[in-house]
RNA sequence: GGUCCGGUAGCUUAGUUGGUCAAAGCGCUCGACUCAUAAUCGAAGGAUCGUGGGUUCAAGUCCCACCCGGACCA
């Protein structure tokens, strides 16, 4: 069974899960349902990212340890992601000790192949007490710390650790130029080959002062020893979690994608694969930037109070729901909107009103006309016209165009869209009150329950729980997420016996929020 | 300040290499139907394609400047 592997960013351990959070993983968890119905051997991999100052201090205000504190916001991200019924197959933690083992590893082997890639050199940064952190210009407002703004920033110097990106720069820029697909879609790929034109400065690899960190391996000339820098932390995450440095890794590694954000894409495209090439391993396949979700049209943020609450989103109408909304109206490889109105307009016409209601009129036509049991369909191919539908699902879900979810979602709802208007056309209603036209009617009830057995597999990467409930209503046998797409054209309804059940996504809306 | 992406009907978006390119869905209006979750089907209306220049016989589609939104870098 060809296998597939696909992580997704680890989160930072400092807040709650939010809305941007959960379009990356239930993106993720689309593309691995999607690949497990087309029989890959499939890995998901997702975590946090625990170290670092910020958890510290955090902890330290709280008056708890850091890894306590980290034990508690992994719990909660955790539930977070069942509640959207996430199936990871794995979840990593930085804080974990093999992931701490297969850092230093890496660094190691990076320093022994080699030499000069790691170096020490000064590093002169702006440095809040404050914060006990050296600052970044975004963080600064009029030469002062955004959260101090009473103290000033010191000019502080230190000796760290530092990578030799810088050197790999000819060699990022052939990757690129070989493999383009390798950073996608085009637009974030256009900016990293702008960044690498730019030229590459080398990054810091250690920090002194980072006490809550990976020990780094190395010892400076000094004597002292730092604390493993951010990125040499947690991007090799997704190689650990294979159980690198251990023998057997290769087996899992090299990632088939990196589903990100597009604000660390330049870390995923440039510092990670140098590292990697430093290390002699192997790089992922592709390194997939999603868009970001703006709430209402603006960017939600803490500070501005534009936030959305998950849970409430959640108990709308269902995870499913949500799931559906989200991915049909934010495209997957840009940025896009997220409103409590497009979610009532979303899941009125497409879900109740178009799909939702194609699955009860169908069945019930089944139990009114033909008892229940699914008439044997004469011309199993009355459907063909969803062909093409199908051909642009594949082509959104399959990663060798992009990963454009919501062309899968449009694809999908075409077909439903087909189906009303053949129901409409054929107007099985008439041909029941004609004895003669008996074998037409059961052609297109049998049709129908075709074609929404074959809409409810394809969905059920979507929506997991709805597209089970249909199966189950239409009488299938075993469950839609067992099928394989290889099989679906030929899939058989004769003989189904229909329930038709509570209405999938029931209309009148509830009150809103 | 630099780089990149986006700015097309009320909303969300399609629009290859310039020439039926002004398109689709939702919403709104009208008509049809009654199996169904007052759902469905059909039809109509609706855009000076961010602004201003330029290239061209011909430009959302190329060039320049500017405005707005976003990301990254400094």
């Amino acid at each position: 069974m060809p296998r597939f592997y696909l992580t997704t960013a680890i989160d930072y351990a400092n807040g709650d899960p939010h809305l941007g959070h959960a379009l990356e993983k239930i993106g993720a968890d689309v593309i691995a349902r999607y690949h497990r119905l087309a029989g890959f051997d499939v890995h998901l991999l997702m975590g946090m990212d625990e170290h670092g100052q910020k958890v510290q201090q955090t902890a330290a205000a709280l008056g708890v340890t850091p890894l306590a504190f980290a034990d508690e916001i992994a719990t909660r991200f955790q539930a977070m992601w069942a509640r959207l019924n996430v199936q990871y197959d794995q979840f990593i933690r930085t804080t974990d000790t093999h992931h701490k083992v297969g850092v230093q590893a890496l660094i190691r082997r990076i320093a022994e192949r080699n030499p000069d890639d790691f170096y020490e050199r000064s590093y002169r940064g702006l440095y809040c007490v404050g914060c006990e952190a050296f600052k970044q210009d975004a963080d600064i407002v009029d030469g002062r710390c955004l959260l101090h703004p009473t103290r000033t920033l010191e000019e502080v110097e230190e000796r760290n650790w530092f990578f030799r990106l810088s050197k790999y720069q000819p060699f990022l820029q052939a990757l690129l130029a070989s493999n383009p697909s390798y950073i996608e879609p085009e637009s974030r790929r256009n900016e990293i080959l702008g960044l690498l034109a730019q030229g590459l400065e080398d990054v810091s690899a250690s920090r002194s002062r980072l006490d809550w960190a990976v020990p780094f391996p190395l010892p400076l000339s000094s004597g002292e020893r730092q604390g493993t820098y951010v990125w040499f932390d947690a991007l090799p995450n997704y190689l650990t979690a294979t159980g690198f440095p251990e023998a057997g890794f290769e087996t899992r590694w090299p990632a088939d994608v990196h589903i990100i954000g597009k604000d660390i894409t330049r870390f995923h495209a440039v510092i990670w694969p140098a590292m990697l090439e430093a290390a002699g391993l192997p790089l992922p396949k592709q390194v997939w930037a999603h868009g970001f979700v703006q709430l209402g049209g603006e960017r939600f943020s803490k500070s501005a109070g534009v936030k959305l609450d998950l849970g409430e989103a959640i108990d709308r109408y269902g995870v499913d729901a949500f799931r559906y909304v989200l991915l049909r109206e934010v495209p997957f490889d840009a940025d896009g909107n997220f409103s409590w109105e497009r979610f009532e307009e979303r899941y009125t016409s497409d879900l109740a009103n178009a799909f939702g209601n194609l699955a009860s009129r169908a069945t019930a036509m089944v139990e009114k006309y033909c008892d229940a049991i699914v008439p044997a369909a004469v011309q199993p191919a009355a459907e063909s016209g969803d062909a093409l539908d199908i051909t642009a699902y594949h082509a959104a879900l399959d990663g060798k165009h992009g990963w454009l979810l919501h062309d899968g979602l449009s694809a999908v709802a075409r077909m439903t869209a087909r189906a009303n208007e053949y129901t409409q056309a054929t107007a099985p209603w008439q041909l029941a009150k004609d004895a003669g036209k008996r074998a037409d009617l059961e052609q297109c009830l049998a049709s129908l329950i075709r074609r929404l057995a074959r809409q409810a597999v394809l969905l059920s990467p979507f929506m997991p729980d709805k597209a089970e409930a249909l199966w189950t209503q239409l009488g299938a046998p075993g469950k839609a997420c067992e099928q394989r797409f290889a099989a679906l054209d030929r899939l058989d309804v004769t003989g189904w016996r229909v329930a038709k059940g509570e209405g999938l996504f029931p209309r009148p809306l509830p009150p809103k929020p």
